[in-house]
DNA sequence: TAGTGCATGTAATGCGTTACATGATTTC
DNA sequence: GAAATCATGTAACGCATTACATGCACTA
């Protein structure tokens, strides 16, 4: 089967350890859905299509009468991971809207324009409170994980620090 | 009509000017597609229904024998475009296949996972060198036009070292 | 006992890209 | 005269989200 955007997800985090759809869903909303997001749409038949390819292999793991079941990557899963690891595709897919605003803000009076780049700081201050409480969850995490996280981070404590500067850059532009 | 992704960037670019569908389309590839794309199979269905309901004014302009219509924003087309500009709504969908390798790359062997690091990188130079000559490019932009196309420069300039840098601390850290 | 979380799954819907069709004009 | 560019437009396809359905188990 020719994998699709949620393969290597899935693969992915079976190989950090077995899990059930579910699981996965919620370990993405944890982490990968800042940078790639799955739903349980995408989840559950990748994970039937995989079992049938042999890349993962399933286990029925009930808990009391609630059904549940737990997959686990095989040899040729951890293979087809590595290989997708070691691929050149580079996907980036990028849809901000605080930029387009940002883009069209000509059309705005000045203080108004100025504005939503005050906003756009807010944005990325929001969005460093969740990282750092993330980041403050107790239990350390593999070392590219926590490097992934560390550049969430980082990019918006940057991308703060750069509204800030771009703010007085422009005010200092506007009165001379 | 309710708007859609594309509505603004219709709104916007047409704010800029009067230009075709083909103009916008042409002006999405050379500005907004890094952080807002748009295909001509949004573009023109969103044209008509801008001017049914009056947004937008199309008037044919053709050159010689070939059709051409011009498009240009109504009073209200921009009144729609200022109460968007002004509006909270944030999207935001980023998708980097990158990251995602690195999130995964402690499944690598050390030294082919830092040289996921290494990709990145280069990935950030060469993004840097295409917005460098957008940059160089003959012709001045709009204030909020030029910032967004400095965020693009700088974001990259900053996520190159930031990779620079993480491969230095995770190679020491193997070392002790 | 009511509410929340665990767990699986699918149908409907919407969205966006790709690919194609058509044909004129300009440029080499 | 061939190739690239201008210009419009749509049909098909694939992908992803949303929303819903179902029901068990735990906890306050």
């Amino acid at each position: 089967m020719a994998p699709t955007a949620v393969t290597p997800v899935v693969l992915g985090l079976l190989a950090l350890g077995p899990r059930s759809g579910y699981d996965i869903k919620a370990a993405v909303d944890r982490s990968t859905r800042f940078f790639w997001a799955a739903s349980y749409g995408q989840i559950y038949p990748e994970l039937r299509r995989l079992e049938a390819d042999g890349l993962v292999a399933g286990e029925d793991a009930p808990n009391g009468a609630r059904g549940r079941r737990v997959y686990e990557l095989t040899d040729s899963g951890r293979k087809a991971l590595e290989e997708w690891l070691l691929g050149t595709s580079v996907t980036i897919e990028y849809r901000d809207e605080s930029l387009l605003r940002l883009f069209f803000a000509d059309a705005l009076p000045r203080e108004q324009a100025l504005a939503l780049l005050e906003a756009r700081q807010r944005g990325h201050e929001q969005y460093l409170d969740v990282l750092r409480a993330i980041d403050a969850l107790p239990g350390r995490d593999p070392d590219f994980v926590d490097l992934v996280l560390r550049w969430g981070i980082d990019f918006n404590d940057w991308g703060r620090q750069w509204c800030e500067h771009q703010l007085q850059r422009l005010r200092r532009k506007k009165r001379s």
